[in-house]
DNA sequence: ATAGAAGTTGACGCTGCGTCAACGTCAAGC
DNA sequence: GCTTGACGTTGACGCAGCGTCAACTTCTAT
């Protein structure tokens, strides 16, 4: 028996153009294509296409399809393989939608849509070359370790910590406070402190870290948003603590 | 303070190429060019960019990020209507991921991959159009009705009970046993009872069903795997049986 | 002055078809 | 025998979001 191509799309569930697809690249070829270039297809070519859209259906792509039908790939391996993948995929849609929910209530609370909490967040996977580049391999893999040994709970509370430390300083700055102020100061030492329960910072390390500040918006727009300067107080406030506080 | 294409691209954690492409398309374009062509960024680029990356982050497409930057539409409803795409692809990968994992376990079981229980599956939604213009939408509507109304296991039974009778046709077929035989009439019985529990087939209807299994590869297939020459057998014993036992 | 790094503008590639466009075929009715 | 309409063909573009050459021009440092 033979059927022409609406036939066979019609019984399959698919579309006429979706078989001349599958017979572009070879996927499905016509069982006889007539002297008139039309395409014909037999029950073979229509048990084949079955498989197909079954493996279509089941998310497999039609070089991996390709694969399995010509028996180069065991169907077993090739489903495992796409399981993995699958399993992957949710993963990364689970994290999305936490995300995309944790952003939309702090959105909600009337947050700004902001950058996350650079550095001050430690998104070391994405930093890591930069963070190398600028303090070493070894401070960047003590940071990993300890950032990682962290628990959920204890990641929030570090970041918190990190937002309240940036707001005081904006209030601060506000009232016109300046960088050697008592009580600027008194801001700085909490920040040091908080800095310290990663690596212990240096001289220059604290006054490196304060310039990083200023010169990249990544980092002083999570200081400025609490208002215009507040990047640059603390800059300043940063190099004097490190002047009279840590030694050369 | 402005910045070249690889130090903004760097510091966000993109490339250059990225950047370009944001340009053409007007989603971030440079704060300035130069005379000789080259972009240059400013600290509000930058902040642009860094929401641009978070939306993208979350999966957002560069359209929907667009709207939402230039505030036609709020971040709000923007996140909500992302996060409800979200979860249904999710619900998508769900089932994606318990398909291909019973898919395993049939194949791994021995099972051949073949085309799903067809119509013996009642694959309603697919074969809709085509049931309906065979046998009356009625007729679709109660099918369906009942289908749904099944529970999960009542769903595999059912199938079961098809995939055995299928079987014994097969061995009947194997055994050279004629339409008209008492031990394949037997079994049509069955087959009887088991379509009955759906809709109470007519004479026709399922002398019509016995043509459809022979006329149509996508049934043929599920009876001729058991042995070539079934879905013949399957047809001819359906003729008989109606013939004998179903009123006109 | 010259090398090498970094910049530019095209343009193709990838996935899986949907969707024209422009044109040939075939069965049916007048 | 001709028209009509349904169905067939082969291109080719479009889509999302850039990666990846290619072929040049410019800047920077020696």
């Amino acid at each position: 028996m033979e059927w022409s191509i609406q036939d066979i799309a019609r019984t399959a569930g698919t579309t006429s153009r979706t078989l001349r697809h599958y017979g572009d690249i070879g996927l499905l070829p016509p069982s006889r294509v007539g002297g008139n270039g039309y395409r014909y297809y037999d029950q073979d070519s229509l048990v084949r296409l079955q498989r197909i859209l079954l493996l279509r259906d089941l998310g497999l792509g039609l070089a991996a399809i390709a694969e399995v039908l010509s028996g180069e790939q065991d169907t077993g391996a090739a489903l495992r393989t796409h399981l993995a993948l699958l399993e992957q995929q949710r993963r990364r849609i689970d994290r999305q939608i936490e995300s995309v929910r944790t952003t939309l209530r702090k959105t909600e609370g009337g947050e700004q849509l902001m950058a996350q909490e650079v550095f001050d967040g430690f998104d070391h996977v994405k930093y890591e070359q930069e963070v190398v580049e600028r303090w070493g391999r070894d401070a960047w893999e003590k940071g990993d370790r300890w950032w990682r040994s962290l628990s959920d709970h204890e990641r929030k509370g570090f970041q918190q910590r990190q937002l309240d430390i940036a707001a005081d300083y904006g209030r601060a700055c506000h009232a016109g406070r300046s960088a050697d102020s008592a009580e600027v100061q008194a801001i700085t030492q909490r920040h040091f402190e908080w800095l310290s329960a990663t690596v212990r910072p240096t001289k220059e390390y604290f006054i490196g870290l304060g310039e990083m500040y200023v010169a990249d918006p990544r980092f002083a727009a999570n200081y400025d948003k609490h208002g215009t300067g507040t990047a640059v107080l603390v800059r300043d406030a940063m190099k004097v603590y490190a002047e009279r506080n840590l030694g050369a």
